[in-house]
This record gives structure tokens, C-alpha cells and sequence, in this order.
DNA sequence: CGCGTGACTTGATCTGGATCAAGGTGGCGC
DNA sequence: GCGCCACCTTGATCCAGATCAAGTCACGCG
């Protein structure tokens, strides 16, 4: 398949007069990601370049070595990057949601693959396209510098834990950096409804999804965390976590 | 100390009425890296707010968690980045040579360590100066982005070697990856003169320094290598080196 | 409903790389 | 020259996490 993009379902975006776009609207990323760099007037600009998609759970969307025609940025849903071994072995190198932007690891061809946990509807720029926007708003531009800087920062992090911390430290890292991104307490615990399995947990982490399982028992027997049904875990103690997370205790 | 840099030998760089600014001219970096993106008048400009910085091998000149003032463009020499645990274990997150930026991965204080592994020259530029040159020179600001999207796509290969590859994959890889850096063949064979210990790779590979050991005599044995006194690597068998190190063989 | 299937957990065993231990080698200061 | 020390190698043993195996649970489907 030389462009997976190409035969999913999409739409051009809805530019109404004033305003801002309706699609833009109730758009889950409008005030986060890129598109808060801009102003309403020229969020119209931005829009009228950007195509909206819809994917599927489970389908993938970026495969890589395809040439990289598109960036992409996301509106809802959640979706993973990842490398593979031609043996099969594979590296989950992020996860990403709403506000995030994909496609800025490529060349000529995108060096990474991606598919969707859950449903996912994202905004599709062309490479060209945005060349265009670059210059017209400079803006987008250093904003996107920031977003880079950000995801070395992140990478740096996630090669810390790859090639130094053990198997609970993993987990526990995961969990917690996972609670600052969707913090929604009830009760002092923090529910968090994760959109990926196990395995996926695993390939992120350099880990087996038996390893996940017994490092998840191990911090549920020391009352850290609660482990729930359907992909749910509770931290019920986060500082604690944290701790064991970073490897301070 | 809070501000590493602060106490190294430094001079202002020298401006000349025309062509090229002295120091730029013998500079390792002057053709690649970001300077290669500016013409020779707008380089005064840039040589106008640089610094140029000794630094003497073995020296620590970025702290993790110090306040990030400055950018750093390698001109000369070679330093490892790295992220720490509290407890001592190390993670090499890169090494850096002639033409490198160092300094994207930093929010308001930088979140990474920096040591020469051999004498290194650098210019060193004012955050809050760098603005200014973004402002007056968007190239520039195209070319770090440039530069951030290349590091992101070697920091999500460094994940793939940290989460799923052997050993022997590990090294291999780390061989072929520098042998295309600085090719310097010799009777067909690739003479790598590598100026980091086997302890740094060991740091850089997520491994024990035996381990390192262990592989490289693995590889030597196999004849794709040739294990030289002083950090000296010969690759033997290019395409079998980079078979091992993708895990296609 | 019974059956198949995919996601998860838990237990038993195995193993790649870590750890512990013992040299070897070369540079450098005295 | 001699001793020290940093770096590297090789061998023996250990162990965290992989692999193999078995069973639970929830869910969709004929």
C-alpha cells in the first residue's frame, strides 16, 4: 500500500464566513497543539489546507518507509507510534491524543508506523501545503520548534527508562507520567482509563506483557495502585509512585 | 554550582570588516551544522552574539536542572549527553561532534548532562539573544527544526536498540551508525578511532562494560570487526555489520 | 446456549546479560 | 625503573525478566 491515507474516509473542512471553522469548533485540540497558536482569522487559513479523517480502532495510518506526503494532527482519539525488527520485535516510541502532531520524525518517508487504539479523527496537512503556512505564519513555526524540543525532551526520558530502570520503575514511571496527561481524580485517586493493552504497554516499555502484569500485581500488593477492569487503574498513592518511578526510593 | 559554564576560559569571537569572521573561518563546523545555513555577512551577525568556549576533555560543561541560558554549536571535539538516577545509573542519551546544536532539549532549565570526551570547542549563544537572530533570520529557525526532526528520528532508533535489541545487535548497530559519520577507509576496511570509552558505550548501549567486551569479541571472532589497541575499531565486513546491527541475519 | 477467541493473570523454568572476581596492559608521576 | 591507576578482557556465578504453559474471564456469534 503506497499511501495508506489515501483510501480512508475524509472530508475537506468546513470554512463558514466569520468566526471560527466549524469543524474547528468543537474540535477536542483547538486550545491545545498547534492550532492555539493562531488566531480565528487565521485558523479559517490553516483550516482551509487541512482535510479531516476519520480512522478506525486497530487500523494503522502511517506505515513506515511510505513516502511522508502528510503531517497529521490530532483531534480525538488516541493513537501509537512504533518501530519494528523485520523479526517482528517492536518498539512502541509514543503515544499520542488529541493536540498532539505527527509526522514530524520523516524525511523523504516517515520513519515510524502508526495506528489507532480507539477511534481517531485527526486533521491531514500536506507536507507542500504547509510550507506555505510556514511562511505566512511564523508562528506555527516556532511553535513546532517547541512541540520538537518538547518530544526530544520526552525521548530522552524514555531512554532512560529503556536502558536503566527495572521492570516495576517502568511501569510506575508510565502510570505516572501517563496521570499528568489525563488527570481526572475522584475521591484522592486518580482514575485513569487507559486506551491501550497490555501488550501495547509492553512494546512501549521494552517489557513482556507478563512482566507488565506482574510489575501492575507488585505495585497493586504495596496499595500504590488499584487495578480495575477494561484497561482501568486507579493510583491511590501518587507520590509514592512517583518515587518509584524516578527510583528515588 | 549553578551555572557550569560560567567558569571556563572564553573569549569573544573576532569580527573582521569583511568576508568571514576569523574564528568561523577555520571552524570544523563551518559548512555543516547551523552556520551552513547563513551567507558570509549574516554570519558576522551570528559570530556578533557567539562566544567561543575551551573546554578540556573529561569536563562537565551541562548540568541537568541548572537554568538553560545558553545554546551550544559544537566546533571542535566530541561530548556525550546523558540523564542520570539518583542512584548512579547513567543513560548516554547521544555524543555530539562538529556541527551539533546542543541545547534544543532544555525548557527552562536543561534536562540533560554534558561532558567533553575529548578537548571541545564551542560557540556559545544567549538564549534570549538567539530570539533576536530568529527574528532577523527565519533560516535559521527552519534549520533547527530541521535539526530537531533528524534528532527525534535517531532518538526513536535509540529506543527501538534500547527496548528490543540483543547485545551484539546493540554494538553492531552503534559501529554502523558511526562508521557512517566519519568514514576513513583504509584498504577497504573502515578505521573507527572512537573517543569514548568502552564505558560510555556500555552508558550509551544500556549494557555493563563486560558486556560491550563480550559482544565486540563475539564480533571479532565472527571477522566483521578487528578490536585495535587505543579505541580503535576496524569494520571488516561493512554489510555484514549493519545485517547484525538491523537484525536481518 | 455452547463454543471460540482475545486479553489478562499466575506459575514453572530458562537464559541473556548483570554481577562478582581475577588478571592483563599501558600511561604517568616520582 | 617502579608503583599506581584507569581501562579493558575473560571466566564463574547469579538473577531479573523472558519464555513456556495453564487457566480465568468477558464477549461475540452460530
Amino acid at each position: 500500500m503506497q499511501n495508506t491515507i489515501g483510501s480512508l474516509r475524509r472530508a475537506p473542512v468546513n470554512v463558514v464566513a466569520g468566526g471560527v471553522p466549524e469543524l474547528c469548533a468543537q474540535c477536542d485540540a483547538r486550545h491545545i497543539g498547534l492550532c492555539d497558536a493562531l488566531h480565528d482569522d487565521d485558523l479559517h487559513f490553516l483550516a482551509s489546507v487541512a482535510q479531516q479523517v476519520s480512522i478506525e480502532k486497530g487500523r494503522g495510518f502511517v506505515t513506515e518507509g511510505d513516502p511522508a506526503r502528510q503531517f497529521f494532527n490530532i483531534n480525538h482519539g488516541t493513537a501509537k507510534l512504533f518501530k519494528d525488527l523485520p523479526d517482528g520485535r517492536r518498539q512502541i516510541t509514543g503515544f499520542v491524543g488529541a493536540g498532539d502532531f505527527i509526522g514530524l520524525a520523516a524525511n523523504a518517508t516517515y520513519m515510524f508506523g502508526a495506528e489507532a487504539l480507539e477511534p481517531v479523527q485527526l486533521c491531514s496537512f500536506d507536507r507542500a501545503e504547509l510550507r506555505a503556512v510556514f511562511a505566512r505564519f511564523p508562528a506555527i513555526e516556532r511553535r513546532l520548534l517547541d512541540v520538537a524540543s518538547h518530544e526530544l525532551i520526552i525521548a530522552q526520558e524514555q531512554m532512560l527508562l529503556l536502558g536503566r530502570k527495572t521492570a516495576v520503575e517502568r511501569v510506575a514511571s508510565f502510570l505516572d507520567g501517563w496521570g499528568l496527561r489525563v488527570a481526572s481524580c475522584q475521591g484522592g485517586a486518580t482514575r485513569l482509563d487507559l486506551p491501550m493493552t497490555r501488550n501495547d504497554l509492553a512494546e512501549y516499555l521494552g517489557l513482556t506483557v507478563e512482566t507488565i502484569s506482574r510489575a501492575l500485581a507488585t505495585l497493586r500488593k504495596q496499595g500504590v495502585v488499584a487495578v480495575g477492569a477494561d484497561h482501568v487503574i486507579s493510583i491511590l498513592n501518587p507520590a509514592r509512585l512517583t518515587a518509584i518511578g524516578q527510583a528515588e526510593g
